[in-house]
DNA sequence: AAAATACACTAACAAACGTTTGCTTAAAAG
DNA sequence: CTTTTAAGCAAACGTTTGTTAGTGTATTTT
C-alpha cells in the first residue's frame, strides 16, 4: 500500500490518532473497528501495530488529551484576578471553541470515556469528578458573592457541561451560524440563566 | 432454568425490552451482548428469540417508544393557549419528569440511536429534526411577542434538550438533591437564561 | 385426557473482532 | 555501498458475536 505520509512534524502515531477520533466519533469506539481504521489511514490494520499498541491505548490517549487542556485551563482560571462571574464566562467559551475546534477528540473524550480499561478509567472518572467540583466552587463563589442567583451550584455545572456537548447537533446541521455567533449565543443564554 | 417471570399484564417480550434498556444504557448497544441481555433475564441466550426478532429490534422499540411520547406532548403543548415562555417550560418539565423517571429507555434513545439501522434510521433522524424545528418555532414566537432574548432560536434548543440529556450525571453522582428540586434549578436557569 | 401451542434448552453456524507471527522491502545511518 | 532499522504485508490465532435449527417439556386449549 506504500506508508503512512507524515506531515511536518506529526508522527505515524499522531497521523493514526487523528484519524482514530474521527472515526470514533463517527462510529462509537466499540462499533469502530481496527480495519475500518487501517483503510482510513491507508494501511493494512496489522501495520498499525507497529506504531501502536492496542485500540485500547487510542482511547485513552484521546481522552487524556483533552482532559489534561481542561485542567490547565481551569487552574489558570482559578488563580485570575475576577469575579467569578467572569471566570466561569472565560471558562465556558474555552470549552466552546474546543468543542467548536478540536471537535472530533473532545466529543470522544465525552461521550466514549466509559470504553476505557482499568487503570485509565477510574484515573479519567476522579479526574471528571474533581473537575466538576472545582467548577462548582467558582459557582457557589459567586453565590455568596451575590453575583449569582441562589441555585444548585452542582446542577449548573451539569447543566452547562452537557449544553456544550450539545454543540454535537451544530456540527451536524447544514446551514449553520457561524463559531463565533454560536459562542455569543450560548453565553448569553447560560451565564444570562446564572446572572442575578 | 425456567420461564421468565410475567408482573401483571407485562408480556415476556416487555421484561426483555425493560432489560435491554438497562442494560444498553450501561453498556451501550454495540457493547451490550445478546448473552449478557438473556442472563439479566434469567434465560438462555438463543431463547430470548422466541420472543423478539433481533437484537436491532429491541433498540428500535426503545427509541420510538420514547420519541412517540416526545411528539404527543410537543402536540399538545402547541396547541395550548399560553405565553410561548409557558410552553417552552412545560415542554422542558416534561423532559425533565420523563429523564428522572424513565431513565433507562430515554437515555438509550437519546445516545445511541445511531445504531438503529435503516429504514428507523432516517426515520428516526426525520422526527428529530422536524421536532427541533418545531420547538425553534415556539421560541421564535416568543422572540417576536418580546417575551424572549434576541437569540438564535436553534441554537437555544440545542442547549435545552442537551442540558436535559446532563440528568444522566444526576442519577450518577451519590449525594443528590430531589427530582423536584432538580427540576426547579434547571427550570430556573434555562427558563431565567431566555428570560428578556 | 388428548392435542396444540408456547417456551426453554443444547449445539452449532458463519462472520467479525483485536492481535500476533514471520517475512519482505523501503528508508536512514554508517 | 553496506548495514541497520523502520514499517509495510499476508496469513492465521483464538474469542466473541448475533442468530438458527432441532428437540424436549411445560402450559394452555379443546
Amino acid at each position: 500500500m506504500g506508508r503512512i505520509k507524515t506531515n511536518n512534524n506529526a508522527s505515524r502515531k499522531d497521523i493514526i490518532l487523528q484519524k482514530a477520533a474521527i472515526l470514533f466519533k463517527e462510529k462509537g469506539f466499540k462499533a469502530a473497528s481496527m480495519r475500518e481504521l487501517a483503510e482510513v489511514v491507508g494501511v493494512e490494520a496489522a501495520s498499525l501495530y507497529n506504531h501502536i499498541k492496542s485500540k485500547n491505548e487510542l482511547l485513552h490517549e484521546i481522552c487524556f488529551s483533552v482532559a489534561n487542556k481542561y485542567n490547565e485551563k481551569l487552574e489558570q482560571i482559578e488563580s485570575m484576578d475576577a469575579s467569578a462571574l467572569k471566570k466561569i464566562e472565560e471558562l465556558l467559551r474555552f470549552h466552546i471553541i474546543s468543542m467548536v475546534q478540536n471537535f472530533d477528540e473532545v466529543f470522544v473524550s465525552d461521550r466514549e470515556w466509559k470504553y476505557l480499561t482499568d487503570p485509565y478509567l477510574s484515573n479519567f472518572q476522579t479526574q471528571r469528578r474533581t473537575y466538576r467540583k472545582r467548577f462548582a466552587a467558582i459557582i457557589e463563589d459567586g453565590i455568596k458573592k451575590k453575583e449569582i442567583k441562589k441555585i444548585d451550584a452542582t446542577t449548573a455545572v451539569l447543566i452547562m457541561l452537557h449544553a456544550i456537548s450539545g454543540i454535537e447537533s451544530w456540527h451536524r446541521s447544514k446551514q449553520k451560524i457561524s463559531g463565533a455567533e454560536l459562542e455569543e449565543n450560548m453565553i448569553t443564554i447560560l451565564v444570562g440563566g446564572l446572572k442575578k
